[in-house]
DNA sequence: AAATTTCCTCTTTTT
DNA sequence: GAGGAAATTT
């Protein structure tokens, strides 16, 4: 097979940033600039050109599927099979890293990853056994404050205790660890921890690492957190070369702790790496990238960016105003299948983006009706569903006989006849007896005195006996063959396929779980357990077939579509409702605006709603057209109006909005199942909710017992207008509008 | 003592 | 529209 020529086509800096010499280089540059095709170019030069050996070469990519792919392209590059080259995430690249190292860090080399249930499952162990469990929303705090504090390398002991907050962070922090060592687990933030922990403590490994990886490579930079940039710094060591590319204006993750000022930290612990711009733009045309300057521009404290095309002209940005989610979605598939059908666009040319998982939902429904196909990207990924969540967790019982969140998840699952109390005693029986409850199980077997009544007994007793055969066949029996016997054993297909239709669909799921296993031949159980506990939401998705991509903003990072659509353009969506207190927050809210826009090649439609069902269904909220569309130039755009926020603040009648609208739209689908009246229309309007309409999420509020508050949300019910109101001193609380004693504060 | 049902809160983004 | 906790039934 021929090489291709690596460098045509190229401008002059990409070939610099390709061909740069072996010191500390930081390529910054916009969207589409071919940042990842200069970083997968440069590991082909160093091999084909300069005959680097593969295995000195590591490349670090946000997803293991943009991994895959830059192995792939590496060996087109090449014209030839390529092995040994370490390309993968932070986290994969860790757990590879730390089943070798691990005597060296004190963890077991057959360690389980803790995904975030499991997470969650320790941090409620912990605050129960500390007796901290008064709150309901106590456990997702802690184990956010712990993954903080985790990813900025701090440990248990080295938490600031300075107030009563931080000491009980502190002590929960501790059991959490503690626990996690018990089960011998490492949870995401661990990966990076330990390996850090390895580098920075054992200079002779340090050195081999450094030794051994002359070329460090890694994309999106500028999503790296403080245990990543660490890990970097160590492995390429003060005089190493890393190589880091990166654009600060699409740092989208600094809420699991990345941050882009990385980047200038790398130029101030590199003072002489070289730095490289590109400028030119291969993606879009400029119109989309005017739109895009004009959003990102308005963020503060950022060195501008022009963006350019030799694309001059092309098609204007569409906007278009809604009544409600779901005509939004019906606009959105008539409009792809109106392209598909004129042969301009293919469905896989085209991608829907949204900010919310949540928002996925009515989309989905919308083209299953229409029959147009799609891929949801991310979601409940197949691996989060219950039915299989369970079934792995009999993997990893299996495999780890310590992991303890994983016990207790089959303990009775199916039921077994194994309850509260019953498990509740286990627990203070293993605790005495130092032991996981795997072991302690196991001792029960060989008939140690316990104080479980005969029935009871009994039912642990054989599942200590499932559990014993199981592991004695772990390493000569192939996972599928395992998985099927666990099938068989705990009559598992029965629990699960109740006849409902819900029923048929985990059955079909296990049933493709079991495939999956299968497929995996001989391949140690944890290795498997392993591979699945780090695919990322865009791993799974595979690129083949003809269909339209349903995706976050987030998951959008990295990838380009010819036609995009960007749903839910409304205040409390984009910009997120949890960000607009913090100005940070709601820059980072403009960057995923910004990084949404940037992916379209040729074709951007932006749509908002008047109105959209929230949580509890019921009528929905009015909405606000976000903040973000008023900053793109109007002669960019075509469609709708972008209604100014100020003055739409004023409208009191919600009907003369939906008036406005035509009665039967022209893309509108027809739909068989529900013809004449698309939706229920609003109540008709009576005497009690004329006001109704005055209360708005972000409206600030005075109520004469509770004080000071700001809407959260209103709906209807009933006829009254029931308000989600977070009062500054008191919470959040659902009052009626009709009763409540509430006078409006005006705002700023 | 276990199983099932109902209640109720919470709902951003993810390796 | 989930998932955990409490209440209720078996
Ligand atoms: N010199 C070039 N000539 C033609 N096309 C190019 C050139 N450089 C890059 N491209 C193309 O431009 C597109 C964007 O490249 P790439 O994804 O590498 O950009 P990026 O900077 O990583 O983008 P982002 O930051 O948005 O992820 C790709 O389709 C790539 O093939």
């Amino acid at each position: 097979m021929d090489q291709i020529d690596l460098l045509q086509g190229l401008n002059e800096q990409q070939i610099a940033a390709i061909t740069a010499p072996p010191t500390a280089t930081l390529v910054i540059a916009g969207p589409g600039s071919g940042k990842t095709a200069v970083l997968t170019r440069r590991v082909a030069y160093l091999v084909g050109q300069l005959g680097v050996p593969p295995y000195q070469i590591m490349a670090v990519t946000f997803t293991n599927k943009a991994a895959r792919e830059m192995q792939e392209r590496i060996q087109r590059l090449l014209g030839q099979q390529i092995n040994g080259l370490t390309i993968g995430t932070f986290h994969a690249i860790c757990a590879r890293i730390l089943r070798r190292e691990a005597a060296h860090v004190g963890i077991s080399p057959s360690f389980t990853i803790y995904d975030t249930e499991d997470q969650l499952s320790l941090v409620r162990m912990a605050l129960a056994e500390l007796g901290l469990d008064e709150e309901r929303s106590a456990p997702r705090r802690f184990l956010s404050a712990i993954s903080n504090a985790k990813n900025e390398l701090i440990t248990p002991e080295a938490y600031p205790r300075g107030n009563f907050n931080d000491r009980q962070v502190a002590q929960v922090y501790e059991r959490y660890q503690a626990l996690l060592s018990a089960a011998k687990a490492l949870d995401f933030d661990d990966l990076l921890l330990y390996c850090v922990a390895l580098f920075r403590d054992h200079a002779a490994i340090r050195r081999d690492y450094q030794a051994r990886y002359a070329h460090i490579l890694v994309d999106e930079f500028q999503d790296t957190n403080t245990a990543q940039y660490e890990l970097v710094r160590l492995l390429a060591g003060a005089q190493g070369n890393p190589f880091c590319v990166g654009d600060p204006d699409q740092s989208i993750y600094r809420f699991r702790g990345a941050d882009y000022r990385n980047l200038a930290r790398f130029r101030s612990d590199y003072p002489h790496a070289k730095l490289i711009l590109l400028e030119q733009n291969y993606r879009s045309h400029q119109i989309i990238l005017d739109a895009a300057m004009a959003i990102i521009d308005k963020n503060p404290d950022r060195v501008r960016k022009r963006l350019y095309s030799t694309r001059r002209d092309g098609a204007k940005i569409v906007l278009k105003q809604l009544s409600d989610d779901d005509d939004e979605a019906q606009y959105v598939v008539w409009t792809i299948r109106e392209a598909v059908q004129q042969r301009r666009y293919a469905y896989r040319d085209c991608a829907v983006m949204f900010r919310t998982n949540a928002q996925s939902r009515v989309l989905e429904e919308t083209f299953v009706r229409a029959g147009v196909p799609y891929k949801l990207i991310g979601g409940a990924p197949f691996y989060s569903r219950r039915e299989i969540k369970d079934l792995l967790a009999y993997l990893r019982a299996i495999q780890n006989p310590s992991d303890d969140v994983s016990l207790r998840r089959i303990i009775n699952t199916p039921p077994r006849g194994i309850g509260k109390t019953t498990l509740a005693k286990l627990e203070e029986w293993a605790l005495a007896r130092n032991q996981s409850l795997s072991d302690a199980l196991g001792a029960l077997r060989s008939g140690q005195p316990s104080p479980f009544s005969g029935k009871a007994l009994g039912a642990l007793e054989s599942l200590a006996a499932m559990l014993d055969v199981w592991r004695n066949l772990r390493d000569s029996m192939p996972i599928g063959v395992l998985l099927g016997d666990v099938l068989d054993q705990t009559d598992y297909l029965k629990y699960i396929n109740d006849g409902t239709p819900e029923g048929r669909e985990r059955l079909e799921n296990v049933q493709e779980l079991l495939r999956v296993a299968e497929a995996q031949g001989d391949k140690p159980l944890a290795l498997y357990l392993e591979e699945i506990a780090l695919l990322s939401d865009v791993d799974t998705q595979d690129d083949s077939g003809d269909h339209v991509v349903l995706l976050t903003l987030h998951a959008a990072k990295g990838l380009e579509f010819p036609v995009v659509f960007i749903v839910g353009l409304e205040e409390g969506l984009l910009p997120h409702a949890q960000s607009l207190e913090d100005e940070e927050q709601l820059a980072e809210e403009r960057r995923l605006m910004y990084v949404g826009l940037t992916r379209a090649k040729d074709q951007l439609y932006l749509t908002w709603t008047l109105r959209r069902v929230g949580y509890g269904g019921g009528l929905g909220e009015r909405t606000l057209a976000s903040r973000f569309l008023e900053d793109i130039p109007p002669e960019l755009t075509v469609g709708s109006p972008v209604p100014k926020r100020s003055a739409s603040a004023a409208f009191t009648a919600r009907s003369s909005d939906d008036r406005a609208l035509p009665p039967r739209p022209a893309w509108r689908l027809p739909t068989t199942s529900q013809p004449a009246a698309p939706r229920p229309e609003l109540p008709p309007r009576s005497a009690n909710i004329s006001t109704s309409s005055l209360y708005r999420s972000g409206q600030r509020v005075y109520h004469d017992r509770l004080g000071p508050g700001v809407i959260i949300a209103s709906r209807f019910v009933d006829g009254d207008e029931e308000l989600d109101i977070r009062f500054e001193k008191h919470g959040l609380k659902r009052l009626f509008a009709s009763i409540a004693p509430l006078r409006m504060l005006d705002d700023e």
